[in-house]
DNA sequence: TAGTGGTCTAGACCACGGT
DNA sequence: CCGTGGTCTAGACCACTAG
């Protein structure tokens, strides 16, 4: 149910309720989630609501909308959806894969006169014993903003998690830019690639929260297996 | 004007109208374009009709909403938007500059026993008597659904214009997938890059039309001095 | 023909920014 | 205070799909 009185426009809570029965398996790949009449119905609310909320699962790329017919899920297994960047455990959901984070470096650092915190994590999947890291994550942090954020333990914490628990932070917008990067010895151990493998994917951008303040800057460098998937609409 | 005995929903018709005002530069990086109260005096319609081409606006990166301040214009010059994927062409328009085509092969070729057609194309821009090569760019089309495609000379003409104009084929949508790829010798020498450059980033993916068929398999290889930006929304 | 999503209308109240 | 965008309501007609 919706709650009104909740602080959470309508749409989002819908669309929440949604993604996460989706993420669950609720709704398997290929099928139809409820009509938007159904859904109206369901939630004693209006299509334009209705609407809203799918609008975003379609931004997310988890369903698709077919006139005449319905709308389905549409989950690409294996690769990385643009959308859960920053989340990396959406990413784990739809997979049923038990994340691991390792802490390379966590310190203050002093940029254009501010304090920082910085700290830089290796993520990753364990699989029957093995632990095969899928990325490396700098995130940047301003200490004015999170003070004390250095007495949590981020390998069993997750970030995004302590921001909005313990900061009430909630990370809202983010811009990044995608380049390639030439790999490096120590990256090369890190991720274990392959000797005939020399170039990664590299995401560089800043998080903002809901008052559009710059929370975070982040950058990710990826495993070679990893891809990034994009669906647009053109015009 | 908005015409309403056109196919093309209004809301298209005004976020093209936008969308060619903002490119061609009467609103200005950072400028507000009119309020969505203006616009619905100005056009005759619905707040409702309104929004939906402004989010069309603010899904390509072009624009800004801010509440209790109105909508400014966003362009983020020197980069490449990952909206402007399949179209070249805006591009350039944003930043002014003559496209320069140069083909590179256009064969026909066999996959899984139906006939495509092949173009490579490297494409890049003029500024004072030097082109500089910003992609090498792979189309695979069908044969049966562009009878005589291999007629035009894609030099000179764009690909999409001739699509539309001659096949009546609407490009869509688009499923792409970002990767980084080690840079070979041949590449090297056609987009010019330095030689302590080793990393590429490859977009490969396909594009569908309007009716959701698949029309074209894309490879693109970039530049590295290309950065792909996206922006995007959490919840 | 019934049900779906796509588009459009004509209102309403709200939170926020700037005056 | 007014103007902005954000959300929500309650309808309407349409094009398309499938039985």
């Amino acid at each position: 149910m919706l709650d009104k009185n909740n602080f959470v426009p309508l749409y989002v809570q819908l669309y929440r309720q949604l993604r996460e029965e989706i993420l669950n398996g609720e709704y398997k790949q290929g099928e139809f989630i409820p009509s938007e009449t159904e859904l109206m119905k369901t939630f004693a609310t209006t299509r334009g609501t209705v609407r809203n909320a799918i609008s975003l699962l379609v931004n997310d790329g988890l369903v698709q909308q077919v006139r005449g017919k319905g709308t389905f899920v549409l989950l690409r297994p294996l690769k990385y959806n643009i959308t859960n960047f920053g989340g990396f455990t959406d990413y784990l959901n739809i997979r049923n894969e038990v994340g691991v984070s390792k802490v390379l470096d966590q310190s203050i650092v002093s940029l254009e006169g501010k304090s920082f915190y910085k700290l830089i994590r290796a993520r990753g999947v364990k699989k029957g014993g093995t632990t095969t890291y899928l990325m490396i994550d700098t995130s940047i942090l301003p200490v004015d903003l999170f003070p004390g954020l250095d007495q949590y333990d981020f390998e069993k914490e997750s970030l995004y998690q302590v921001l909005r628990e313990k900061y009430l932070i909630y990370p809202k917008r983010t811009e990044i830019a995608l380049s390639p990067i030439s790999i490096d010895k120590q990256t090369r151990e890190i991720l274990q690639v392959h000797e005939n493998e020399h170039a990664l994917l590299k995401a560089e951008g800043s998080i903002f929260d809901q008052n559009n303040i710059e929370i975070e800057k982040v950058k990710i460098i990826y495993a070679p297996n990893i891809e990034f998937n994009i669906m647009t609409e053109l015009n």
